[in-house]
DNA sequence: TCTCCACAGGAAATTGGGGGTT
DNA sequence: AACCCCCAATTTCCTGTGGAGA
């Protein structure tokens, strides 16, 4: 392998091929073609075409879990309407996207679009709701005939609604006389639908497509499409796609899952500088991956948030787990006091702990022992003990507790 | 079948902080 | 300085409920 130059030494340089072009894998590479969602392209297209007939298209709605594409086909449809757009005097297109994440309220959303429509300056704020959204209907009036906003993550705008309401009636009620404006929402959220009011349902809804969850053999031949491009022929072994699939698909059947998968296995390969890609790399993948996942998540809870979670891991190290919560909220007073932080009360920490229940964190069980019980929930910790303590530990809010919860922990015998 | 425990969890009101105008 | 808007987090108040035991 030496050839004489030195290089062959240097730590950097491996001694193994993996990959061909890994750009291939990476979270922002946009795919040609989806043939596993034909179908929703096809409802995508029959949706925008009445833009091409010189009326509004339709408003539209995305629906499915992350990873399924969504994203990906409304891009892909659009920029075909661009370019029909480009090569036609048919059709003045402007399309407005954006994010609704961190865009909580409807008038977020509106100093939002309005700061994108601009392209530059801050976002608008301390005026009213009506007088942000006609501050959003003039700078609207500055684009072309045909107005399409893209609202990602749509389902974060929660109740707060009216935003949703507006926009596809700004026509009729004369906001924008000689425009045609239609509204595209993407959503994570199955049950957004649900939570909206009806009047937006009633001036929202045109339509709405449904993601649903790749199965495994989809995620197989997106992965092969993939990795024939991102791998050197022949280092994946035969049985490491169709695992990666299955164990995508077993979670919740996103295609970026499954391919962060096979990316970090065929990492994980190239970094123990061997020659070919195995099962065995994708299972240490996934463990990986997971506990990185869960890693990220505590690292981002907010104080009040983390003081819950200690609550039980105390419970945990002290083995009183499961736990109801009388005696987790009994634990949590005692940590707040010591750490001289102000106390929520009881029904607040409750949520707390479900919403710590949901982020998977913890096992949140209900039961009801009757007579002598009743209805309520026992609480235990979810993720390995040892690492939850190592990663809690790193805040300094609350070190100290943690330091204590190890040695009784060791005490234990439980780590 | 009826009671009744020990909570769960919905709804409304309050708080406090960020950003603004006059 | 005085006052206004928006909003997430929290508190307050309350009604709802599954099943063990009579």
């Amino acid at each position: 392998m030496d050839d004489g130059t030195g290089i062959a030494n240097n730590p950097y340089g491996s001694t193994v091929e993996i990959f061909a072009d890994e750009s291939v894998l990476k979270e922002d590479w946009q795919p040609k073609e989806l043939p596993e969602r034909e179908d929703e392209l096809e409802e995508i297209r029959n949706s925008l075409a009445p833009a091409t007939r010189g009326v509004n298209a339709h408003n539209l709605f995305l629906y499915g879990k992350t990873g399924q594409g969504k994203t990906v086909a409304i891009d892909h449809e659009l920029d075909l309407l661009k370019e029909f757009a480009a090569g036609t005097d048919k059709l003045e297109l402007s399309v407005v996207k954006t994010s609704a994440n961190n865009q909580s309220t409807s008038y977020q959303l509106a100093a939002h679009l309005i700061k994108e429509i601009r392209g530059s300056g801050k976002k608008p704020s301390g005026i009213d709701q009506q007088s942000m959204f006609d501050l959003l209907y003039d700078e609207l009036r500055g684009l072309n005939e045909t107005i399409i906003i893209v609202v990602d993550e749509i389902d974060s705008i929660g109740s707060n609604d009216d935003l949703l309401y507006e926009l596809p009636r700004a026509r009729k009620n004369g906001h924008l006389e000689n425009h045609w404006i239609s509204v595209i929402g993407i959503s994570n959220d199955l049950e957004f639908r649900d939570n909206l009011s009806p009047k937006v349902k009633d001036s929202l809804y045109d339509s709405e497509i449904e993601f649903a969850p790749y199965n495994a053999n989809q995620l197989t031949s997106i992965l092969e499409r993939r990795a024939e491009r991102a791998f050197i022929d022949g280092v994946l072994a035969d049985d490491v796609i169709p695992l990666c699939a299955a164990f995508a698909a077993q979670d919740e059947g996103s295609a970026r899952q499954a391919i962060r998968l096979l990316y970090k296995a065929g990492e994980i390969a190239l970094n123990n500088e061997q020659e070919a890609v195995e099962e065995s790399h994708v299972r240490e993948a996934r463990d990986i991956l997971e506990r990185k996942r869960i890693e990220e998540g505590m690292r981002s809870l907010t104080t009040q948030d983390q003081f819950a979670l200690l609550s039980v891991v105390a419970l945990e190290t002290a083995e009183e787990t499961p736990a109801r919560t009388r005696q987790v909220y009994q634990k949590y007073k005692s940590i707040v006091t010591r750490l001289d932080s102000n106390q929520l009360v009881e029904r607040r920490v409750r949520d707390h702990l479900q919403s710590l229940g949901m982020q998977g964190f913890l096992i949140a069980e209900t039961r009801n022992r009757g007579i002598q019980g009743g209805n309520h929930y026992r609480f235990e910790l979810k993720t390995d003990l040892e690492a939850t303590l190592e990663i809690l530990s790193e805040d300094s809010r609350i070190d100290e507790v943690v330091e204590d919860l190890v040695d009784i922990a060791t005490a234990n015998g439980l780590i």
